[in-house]
Formats: structure tokens, sequence, C-alpha cells
DNA sequence: GCCGTTTTCGGCCCGACTGTTTTCAGTCG
């Protein structure tokens, strides 16, 4: 968290250096060391001047910057930055249209500095007195207000994913002979998304205006003939580009990102000759392309295996990819098991049966049932006695079925002092148990994370279920931390869950490629109350992805006595 | 403010669209 604080101090900076005009390679390492600073997995707070230069993009000023936040709370420059403007300013920045410039002519020359006032001035009329502002522009901010009120910005990746296919199949039923694909942030899987970009590759007139008509349109933010942007009913932003069919590799690669990536790349064509951008790879002597019809073409040219989309973070791929370290990224495939279900013997809404045969159907071979303990009352979670009866229904119900074996599991929530809710002597007696957190989510750092770590310690628990306890665009991870977790973890044998609930994703990447990184195993569990939940899987591996996980790494992608075998309970009891 | 296979100075990714400009600046991705 005290990362995020630093991130969001360093992006502030940023935005107060660009008002004013300053050299924009200052303000981009600002905004390359928020996006590092806002991603590193270690608490940067406690690294020295030394282990922070060792950061790439973070020099001798920056971390000299990151010691005075750690040690005062504050940065100086930071403070004297804002005292220089009002910082409501930093509102006018964000809207959509309005950019630093702007920003400087609204406060200098009409002293505008709130959303209210800039409103006002659109209104009555001031804003056109402004030099290059005219009448468009006022509209375009009126509108960019209006959005700005109702629009929540972000959405949640299988969301984005819904929008953009059904806007792929219309887009491929008007022009059947232009290839469409999903870029950006979509084909990264990155579990929040703030718009959708489609990448249309060929020659057909038709393609923009079947775009901007589609029914979903609410309104046309810009239309050329190879770029256009839409707003679509429910927020999402749609971008458009169309490049010609032998470039349409090199546009992939473009458009997919990320931007800390394609930056990465793109340097890496410059020192070896070549210039890289949407329509190609380029010989910088001669301008003879020399890849753009694929996209595995253009990382093969510079010297680097293909790298996954999911990858593409800038995080370590592209020195991975040179030497040939790139893992074999898990899929959907290998998964054979789901670690995290519930029924209607507490707050699921189908019974063990019917959750079975749909985990078969969906082509697992093993679940485990996990209901709630009885600390969760309002879900009617299981006390020790129901959940031993539980327990044997469970297996006498998993006898009977071919196809799919029954574990009889439970999640049990963690007391707020750490201790289990149910007894040792009823967790001995399942198959497996997953520990995680309901409640008091606003411990303090100290006390939150001794919480998880005397979970850990518990010999009966398996696996931390959702153990950051973040909602997406909702509500904040708990206070934990997070290596702290994993180093206990890695100790204990325990593996941490990748939940595939779509508004959880938690492992996030990052936290489960560190886990990774440690040793640790990870679980990735779909937490379904429905038979429709196991459809989920596929978002929680996307999550793995990203993290660098490969089969191996997942313990539910090994067979039932194999996923056993890995269990803590089963390990530590071989090696005791 | 960062960084170095030619560099401790002089670079730092690149192109499309819009609006107000009569030749281009600002914004965005």
């Amino acid at each position: 968290m005290e990362n995020l604080a630093i991130a969001r101090v360093f992006e502030e900076i940023a935005d107060l250096l660009e008002i004013k005009g300053e050299n924009p390679f200052k303000i981009r390492a600002y905004r390359n060391a928020s996006e590092t600073i806002a991603h590193a997995t270690e608490q940067l707070s406690r690294c020295t001047e030394a282990q922070l230069r060792a950061i790439s993009g973070i020099g001798k000023e920056l971390a000299a910057k990151i010691r005075e936040f750690a040690e005062t709370g504050e940065i100086r420059y930071h403070r004297d930055l804002l005292e220089q403007f009002p910082p409501t300013i930093l509102d006018l920045l964000h809207l959509q249209g309005v950019g630093p410039k702007t920003v400087a002519l609204l406060y200098g020359q009409a002293g505008i500095s709130t959303l209210d006032e800039l409103e006002a001035a659109c209104r009555d009329g001031r804003l056109r007195e402004l030099k290059g502002m005219g009448k468009k522009k006022e509209e375009l901010i009126l509108k960019a207000l209006a959005e700005r009120k109702q629009r929540t910005g972000r959405h949640l990746m299988p969301d984005a994913a819904e929008a953009a296919g059904l806007l792929l199949e219309y887009l491929h039923a008007q022009c059947p002979e232009v290839n469409f694909s999903v870029v950006g942030s979509l084909r990264r899987g990155v579990d929040t998304t703030g718009d959708i970009d489609i990448l249309a590759t060929g020659v057909d007139p038709r393609v923009m205006p079947a775009f901007t008509s589609y029914k979903l349109v609410d309104r046309i933010l810009g239309q050329g003939d190879t770029k256009s942007s839409v707003l679509l009913w429910g927020g999402f932003q749609a971008d458009l580009r169309l490049v010609p069919e032998q470039s349409r590799g090199a546009a992939l690669q473009y458009f997919t990102g990320s931007k800390a990536h394609n930056i990465l790349l793109r340097d890496r064509a410059n020192l070896r000759g070549f210039k890289l951008n949407e329509y190609g790879l380029f010989r910088l002597d001669t301008g003879v392309a020399t890849a753009g019809q694929r996209e595995e073409d253009i990382y093969e040219q510079l010297g680097l295996a293909s790298i996954p989309p999911e990858l593409r973070e800038g995080r370590g791929e592209i020195e991975a990819a040179e030497r040939g370290e790139l893992p074999g990224l898990i899929s959907l495939d290998d998964i054979r098991g789901d670690i995290h279900a519930h029924t209607t013997a507490t707050d699921g809404r189908e019974d063990i049966e019917t959750m079975a045969l749909a985990a078969r159907d969906a082509g697992l071979s093993y679940l485990a049932i996990t209901d709630h303990s009885k600390a969760l009352a309002m879900a009617n979670g299981l006390d020790e006695h129901r959940a031993i009866e539980h327990a044997r229904r469970v297996r006498e119900i998993g006898s009977r079925l071919d196809g799919i074996t029954l574990l009889a599991g439970i999640e049990c929530d963690i007391k707020p002092d750490g201790t289990m809710d149910l007894a040792d002597d009823c967790l001995a007696e399942l198959d497996v148990v997953v520990a995680s957190i309901h409640s008091a989510f606003n411990q303090e750092a100290a006390q939150m994370t001794d919480r998880v770590l005397r979970a850990v310690a518990n010999p009966y628990v398996d696996i931390m279920g959702h153990p950051t306890g973040r909602l997406l665009l909702k509500r904040e991870p708990y206070k934990v931390d997070v290596p702290a977790l994993v180093d206990a973890a890695a100790a204990a044998g325990v593996a941490l869950e990748i939940n595939c609930q779509v508004d959880r994703l938690d492992l996030c990447d990052t936290h489960a490629k560190l886990a990774r990184d440690k040793g640790v195993k990870i679980v990735i569990s779909t937490d379904s109350h429905a038979k429709g939940g196991f459809r989920l899987m596929k978002w929680g591996v996307t999550v793995a992805r990203r993290a660098w996980l490969s089969a191996e790494d997942v313990l539910n992608t090994r067979t039932v006595e194999g996923f056993k075998a890995g269990l803590r309970r089963n390990v530590k009891r071989s090696s005791d």
C-alpha cells in the first residue's frame, strides 16, 4: 500500500510538471517510475538507496525522494509543486480531451481551477475568448464533464471481453473479408480495462462506417480513414484501427502493447538499426521492411523468442526471450480439478450432486466441496458437527458418481485473532482446507499480517483462499504484507489461491509471480456458488499466465492423487 | 530525471485525428 502511495505522488508530480511545461523527458521519468513502483512486489520504503537505484528507471534523485517519503511521509518537491497550483487543477487534467497545455491556459488566462468553474466558463461563453478555443472545443469539454459524472472509467476484464466479443461478431458479419482482432489490455488479459481496442486488417471502405454505426454506439469520439473511437452504451470506449494486411503482425504487436513493452522493443530495434512502428519493422539505412505480416517475425528479427501477449508488460520478458528462457505458460486445458466450490449447505445455489456433475461437464476430473464455516453465520456456515456430516455426504455421493472424484473440504474462516473457526480435530478429518478471511477487513497492517501468518502456521491449513481480499473497482486489498505471507507459505508448504471470481482475481498477477519465484505452489479455483461458476476458470488461468506460471507451478493441474500428495497436510506428514 | 556494446553528454517511441491554425499544436493511445 505504501508503494501505491509513492506511485501516486510521482504521478501527481508528473502531472504538475506537465502543466508547468517542464522537460517532457523528466516528466516521463516520473511517470515510468510511478508505473514501476505501483507494480513492485517488494516494499520500497524498506529498501536502501542502493537497492532502489538498482531498479531500472530509478536513479539518484528518485531514490532520494523515495527515501524521503519513507522517512517523513511526504516529498518536499511534491509539496512545493502543489503550492504553486490549487490541487483541484488535476481534476481538469484528467478530463477527456483536456491536456496539460489546456489546463495551463485555463488557469493562467482565465483563473479556472475547478470542474465547476470550467463548466460555468463554457456555459457563459468565456471559454471561447481564450486563444485556440472555439465552439467545438467548448462542446467537447461540456461532454467530457457530463461523462465524468456518470462514467466509472474502468471495467472488469470479463465484462469488456463480452462487449468486445459482440462487437467483433457484428463487424465480422458486416465485413467478412476483413480480419478483426482484439488487441490492447484485453489481449494481454489485464484484470480491469479502460477501453476496447480492435485491430482490422485488409481493404474494405465499409469498415469505419460499419464501426461507427454499430447499434450500441452512444456517440462518436473521432472518425477517420484508419482510426476511429466511439463510446458504447455501458461506458466502454472502443477504438478501431485499420491497417493493410501486410502490416497485420506489426499492428498486432504495436496495439497489443503494453506501452512499457513497446518502448523497450523499439529501443531494441533502434539499437539494431531498425525502426519499428505499426506498419512494420524497417531498416533505418534503406527504409526496407524486413517484417510486418507476422507478429512472431518482428520478435525473431530482433533476436527474441515470441512473447505471449500476457507477458508483455516490460517486467523482464524481453530479457527472458533473448535468453530463450520464457516459461511454457499454463493453459485452461491443463486444469484437472477445482478446489473451491459451495453448495446449498451454506450459500451455494446447487446441491452436492448437481455441482459435481456440472464440474464433470466442464471437463474437470475432481472437485473439492468447500462450504463456509460457522463464523460466516450469514451464509449458514458449518459448525464442527455439520462439517463432519457434510463431508460424509460428499464422500458418499462421490463414491457413486462416475467420471468425477469429490474431495471433502471446507473454506474455513480465519478469525480476527488468526485462529481457525473450526477445531483442529475437525479440520484433520477433511481432505483439504482452504482458509479465508471474511471479517475484520480493516485491521492495521501488523495485525492483519500476524493474523494471516498464524493461519499459515496451522498444520491443517492447505490453501490460503483469496489471500488479499480485494474486490476490483470496489474494495482495496486488506493490509496484509504479501511478501511476508509468501515467505511463510513457502516455508510451511501452504499453497496460495488464485480465485477466479471476476471481481476478485486474487492473488493478482504480480503477487502470483512473486509466489512462483519463491517456490510456492498455486491453486486456481472458481469459488463457484452455482453450476455456471466453473466457466470462470479461464479468468484465473489468464492471471496465472500473466504471472509467468506453467502447469507445474499449479497444484490442480495434477491428477487427483498427485494433487492430494502435494497438499501441505500430506507433504508434512511424510517429512515429520 | 535516467542511462550507456559508439555515449558521463545528449539522447530519450511514433503516428492519427481534431480544431482552429492558413501550416500546426494539442491530445491520445
